[in-house]
DNA sequence: ATTTATGCAAAACTTTTGCATGGGA
DNA sequence: TCCCATGCAAAAGTTTTGCATAAAT
């Protein structure tokens, strides 16, 4: 399942071994295409092997946003992140801040953005986070419709 | 204090009440240009009128992330969010990921991607947030140094 | 005068440790 | 075989309620 995903050579190249709590972890993620909460996480792990503790969820989680692998974000306001997976590095949304459905999309045309960053502050950037906030076509209706 | 920031327009002509809990938490913010963690809010209002309980910081916090006057996101790997403010509805930083400085600019250019995501999606857009994540210089040469 | 928002303190949860043990490489 | 990573369970924190009271408008 997922056999070789670029996620899974990243951590084999880190030098971190290919346990079941980490592979679990990582399939759950890709199953859900990102976009999943702690509590989520840790729900569907239990399901599919009971003999992995909670504490390596949240070790595996933390590991995998240092790798930048995952980057955790608020998309509801409840007490757990949500999850969304990096691809290359970077990922894009929109949500809309109603009824909390998003829409990933691929092309954020920042290549410039980015090179332009690099020079003006000697950083070397590897990735990055761009969301946007919105109402929408139905929550836009339905917030225009008196009660 | 921070007289009439328009974050104060905001909250009136949203029809909420301008309390000291509330007006004590935006001047913080505001005094820190956003980028503080809810401990270290709670803190510094406390420090500034200990009469204002925990409780009504957070539910204010909350509040102004519905407004979208502030948007929570992980910087430190800790319990607790970062809270940076939206200006204008928008915000950009770049954030070194070992040393956790962070560098704001404003000028992203997404505004044609903006609109085109609003014809695509039928979505009415009001803010987004873009993190660059990346090795300052000074990580970059600490990284390549030998121990 | 109304009604919203607050403060308090306890409750509810989520996340983190410490340590002996098991499982990758 | 060696050492990293795990599981367990308790600890440490953060955030949220419920309700009587204060204070904005």
């Amino acid at each position: 399942m997922t056999a070789d995903s670029p996620h899974i050579q990243r951590l084999k190249q880190a030098g971190y071994r290919l346990t079941q709590a980490r592979l679990t972890v990582l399939e759950v993620l890709e199953s859900e295409h990102g976009h999943i909460t702690s509590a989520a996480v840790l729900g569907k792990v239990e399901g599919i092997n009971p003999a992995i503790g909670r504490a390596s969820v949240f070790r595996t989680l933390d590991l995998f946003t240092q790798l930048g692998i995952i980057r955790p974000t608020y998309i509801d306001t409840s007490l757990t992140p949500t999850y969304v997976l990096m691809h290359g590095g970077h990922h894009h949304h929109v949500i809309c801040t109603v009824c909390k459905r998003f829409y990933e999309f691929d092309d954020c045309g920042l290549e410039a953005l980015t090179r332009n960053l690099e020079e003006t502050l000697d950083m070397r950037i590897s990735g990055h986070l761009l969301e946007f906030y919105g109402l929408c076509a139905a929550c836009q209706k339905r917030s225009a419709a008196p009660a």
